[in-house]
RNA sequence: CGGGACGUAGCGCAGUUUGGUAGCGCGCAGCGUUCGGGACGCUGAGGUCGCGGGUUCAAAUCCCGCCGUCCCGACCA
């Protein structure tokens, strides 16, 4: 279990700590996954932080539902879309018995069905802007699957925005850019950089890709989500058309963006350690786990279980960020306390309580952090009055984690060679200036493995010569080798 | 699709070279001793050895065919 030092041996950890941890199985089905309830859960923290801010950005999103099968030929109509798409669908060709006259896509994401639909939706200027996202499942088939990473299908939110103007769509794209931010950042505690890809790296159909690309244990980058800006080539491709202020017939703008099971996945390789998982308080499904540690007598084990009652229904009557505190006691009677710690260290449990009769009679409980592994003695009597604080500070104490490690992990490089050795010997990002080139850009992915990661979000000169060719630079690029 | 490895109990594996009663660790069930950092003893349950065919007195083991999985590469939220 120990956590590896060497890139190559991640997956094998990885595996380890989703098992044991008991988050998800690989299912029957090739590259799909079975997602047990504690990984569930923690799924849900993240969609109901996502759904929320969805709902009130100004002016608010709306949830839908569209079906899960797409005509081939409603596919086939953005040219761009189908090609970049055409590798890895599903696609159903017999049903009820028989071979369907046309065959059924398993969609791998909406944007095709969507945009047809509001084709239909949209007449007029002021029929805009349609703001509506659904969660949903969708499928594609990866030649090589990973549990939460990637699988071949996978659960999603994907949003899908119709505007007026150019200008209107772009804000919505970044918008919805930060929002991600803002929930990977304080709800997962993971740190992000928001930037734009490059052109190799775009979504299918969009005119910009942005992303926000998180930095895991390893060292390797995780393209957590993206938002698009699609211009006009699904109003184009769908005849979505309305009549303007002027009088005219114009096509609408459109964005989409998602993020995925991939982000329970990403808290996992950017928390963990040697002992397993180490959760948000945000996210974890229980936040804080009280061990009771029976005495010898009958008396005392009374006595114990008593003060552990009161002190789970106290801290239970109390609320962080919002909520109730999401406290449990492991009462477990076939296991030892020793046994307990490491479970609930393993599932990373932000707060372990641990009370027995010593702690009792003196009228204290030991309280320790997850992530720090730091050890505190409270009065039992006001011990649920410091949960709060704890909670913050384990949130915040990840969060400051991630960002010194990535801070540690990331370079700058002033020629080729520098940038090889950094991604080398070093690892993590290497930032340099870029002439643009999609040549230059496949030859650092050809002789390191290292991608681009992504581009500041406003274009900005650097003012140095292209890293790999020399040419004047006409963009800052962030490399690594990303999962 | 190219290169490599593998398929034996719920999980992880040995046994295959050299054919001869199906094994080990963990987990699981019962009982007892334990219990402040992953306890121990005893007893027990659990297997069409991936599937099909062949050779043989006898096949997990040898031969032929098929299926599946994993790893490295290309694809990707």
């Amino acid at each position: 279990m120990a956590l590896p030092t060497q890139a190559g041996d991640f997956p094998a950890w990885y595996q380890e700590v989703v098992r044991t941890a008991d988050l998800a199985e690989n299912s029957l089905a090739r590259g799909t996954m079975v997602i047990k309830p504690y990984g569930y859960a923690m799924w849900e923290a993240i969609r109901d932080a996502l759904d929320w801010r969805f709902k009130h950005t100004d002016p608010p999103h709306e949830n839908v539902y569209f079906p899960l099968f797409i005509p081939q030929r409603l596919l086939e109509r953005e040219k761009e879309h189908v090609e970049g798409f055409a590798p890895e669908l599903a696609v159903v060709t017999h049903a009820g018995g028989e071979e369907l006259g046309e065959p059924l896509i398993v969609r791998p994401t909406s944007e095709t069905i969507i945009w047809d639909t509001y084709s239909r939706w949209v007449q007029s200027y002021r029929d805009l802007p349609l703001l509506y996202n659904q969660w949903a499942n969708v499928v594609r088939w990866e030649l090589r699957t990973r549990l939460f990473l990637r699988t071949t299908e996978f659960l999603w939110q994907e949003g899908h925005t119709a505007h007026e103007t150019r200008e209107e769509a772009w804000e919505e794209t970044l918008r919805m850019l930060d929002v991600y931010r803002q929930v990977v950042e304080d709800v997962m505690a993971v740190p992000v950089h928001m930037g734009r890809k490059t052109a190799s790296e775009r979504f299918p159909g969009a005119d910009e890709t942005f992303a926000i690309e998180a930095m895991m244990r390893d060292r390797k980058a995780l393209q957590s989500g993206t938002s698009h800006f699609l211009g006009q080539n699904f109003a184009r491709a769908y005849d979505v058309t309305f009549l303007g202020r002027d009088g005219e017939q114009h096509h609408a703008y459109a964005t989409s963006w998602g993020v995925s099971t991939r982000l329970v996945g990403g808290l996992i390789m950017a928390h963990g350690d040697d002992k397993g998982l180490r959760l948000p308080p945000a996210v974890a499904p229980i936040q804080v786990m009280i061990v009771p540690i029976p005495g010898k007598t009958d008396d005392e084990v009374r006595s114990v279980q008593g003060a552990i009652a009161k002190l789970r229904e106290r801290i239970a009557a109390r609320s962080w960020r919002g909520a109730a505190i999401r406290v449990k006691v492991d009462d477990r009677d076939d296991l030892r306390p020793g046994y307990k710690f490491a479970d609930s260290e393993l599932r990373g449990i932000p707060l372990r309580l641990d009370l027995g009769s010593r702690d009792f009679q003196a009228n204290k409980i030991t309280v320790t952090r997850r992530d720090t592994g730091e050890k505190h003695e409270l009065g039992l009597d006001g011990a649920d009055g410091a949960i709060e604080g704890l909670l913050d500070g384990v949130q915040q104490g990840l969060f400051d984690d991630a960002v010194a490690f990535r801070e540690a992990n990331s370079h700058r490089a002033s020629s080729f060679d520098e940038l090889k050795q950094l991604v080398a010997d070093a690892g993590g990002f290497v930032t340099g200036s870029w002439c643009g080139d999609a040549a230059c850009e496949a030859q650092v992915k050809a002789e390191t493995k290292a991608t681009i990661r992504f581009l500041p979000l406003e274009v900005e000169e650097p003012g140095a010569p292209c890293i790999v060719c020399g040419r004047p630079g006409v963009d800052t690029a962030t490399w690594a080798i990303a999962y």
